[in-house]
DNA sequence: GTGGTCTAGACCACC
DNA sequence: GTGGTCTAGACCACA
């Protein structure tokens, strides 16, 4: 998994929201076994303390299932990981349109410009 | 001006940001007097000290110009303005593909829900 | 035999408790035979040695005797196993009115709103 | 206020229940400035990442609200602390009946012998 | 001074 | 080995 922290702000809702991200594009699948928190910490290269609570987190939130002996695993519940998958697509797009206004452009200019930007550059790869 | 501040990141580079926004959307036009320290740190709710260094920022920017005897005003390159504009524009559009794609989204897929989004709610107004 | 185990505290109390329940409860009669660690373990789904280190406990407070020969079995003494119930029942009676007063409300008040509880809902089946 | 740690338990969720009982008990006033994590921490004989634990899941209960630099408040809201309180208190009364039937009395049983302590020691002194 | 976060290192219970 | 917790000590942003 490819860590991408920011600075200026904490980092632990930057780990749980890109774990999120991984879980609902399907890098991790449902059901499967989750790492170790020693591992994924060693791997972004932070704290245990650290990753351990984007990990409650996401517990939290339902994505994850804790076995205290077992380890951890990516929660079975499909219909839960598709709803959270829409719910972050509604909240990019609805804070996209708003950052374009906010500077000046209609939602319709908005849209056609990212389409513009698609189109050219074939962003769609990697 | 409406002040949208979170929390959890540093307070100044989201008063730059949105000062700029307002900026660049045409709220303050080119040439025109700006508001105290004073009076926008009032308005944000935020210490002096803090809205100082937004200020100051934004004068590195460019965006603002301070004149020792008639206060703050901002710039009249308009061209500095636009382009800052367009570079804001750019950064939002590729953001936004970048998390849909971090969604499991392509970049087709994720300007068609926008595009969808814009279209049933009519959220071109403001 | 209906097993509750809490994650947050140590597992091998909690099953003590809950089979010194049963016994005083009267789930397991004075001088019955008692089912073997391996099937309580299977039963209550946690690690065998968990279970053999309730048993040992059991075994000191003398509610559970261990033959050599003929397996375990629980104490004929019922005066003892008399005794710990109605400690038992104390200990939670106390409990009880020390947690409602910790919440503000006197001890009498504690018993008429349990009182209430049990008239209306018809608390007593199980 | 006085603090009653269980060494078998994690220190933390006893810190928040603490907290709450001592708010819903009115020990604390709606509205009131709340003691700084430091003196929290230092009065309970805890780290300050442990109080800081316990103060961070009482804000997310509505308890009490933070403001990053003058310290903590609690919550104006007396209809959520009095909703707090009773639930609290329905759910002793639930836990306390429901220990006294896994003993094998009865709700009726249970509420007596609650009664009769409460007559006979005045419990509700302290 | 306030709250918030991060790290490093330790210990625990369970398997 | 796993997850969970606690401590001590440090740093940051803000007022």
């Amino acid at each position: 998994m490819e860590w991408n922290l920011d600075d200026s702000r904490s980092i632990w809702p930057q780990l749980r929201e890109q774990i999120m991200r991984a879980i609902v594009a399907g890098e991790y699948k449902p059901g499967d076994a989750f790492p170790t928190v020693r591992d994924l910490a060693q791997d972004a290269g932070v704290n245990r303390n650290t990753m351990q609570r984007a990990m409650a987190e996401l517990e939290g939130d339902g994505l994850l299932i804790t076995n205290r002996t077992s380890g951890r695993k990516v929660t079975d519940d499909q219909k839960l990981i598709l709803k959270i998958k829409e719910e972050l697509a509604q909240k990019n797009i609805e804070n996209f349109i708003d950052e374009m206004q906010s500077l000046g452009y209609t939602a319709e200019e908005a849209v056609k410009m990212a389409e513009r930007v698609t189109e050219k550059k074939g962003v769609n790869d990697k």
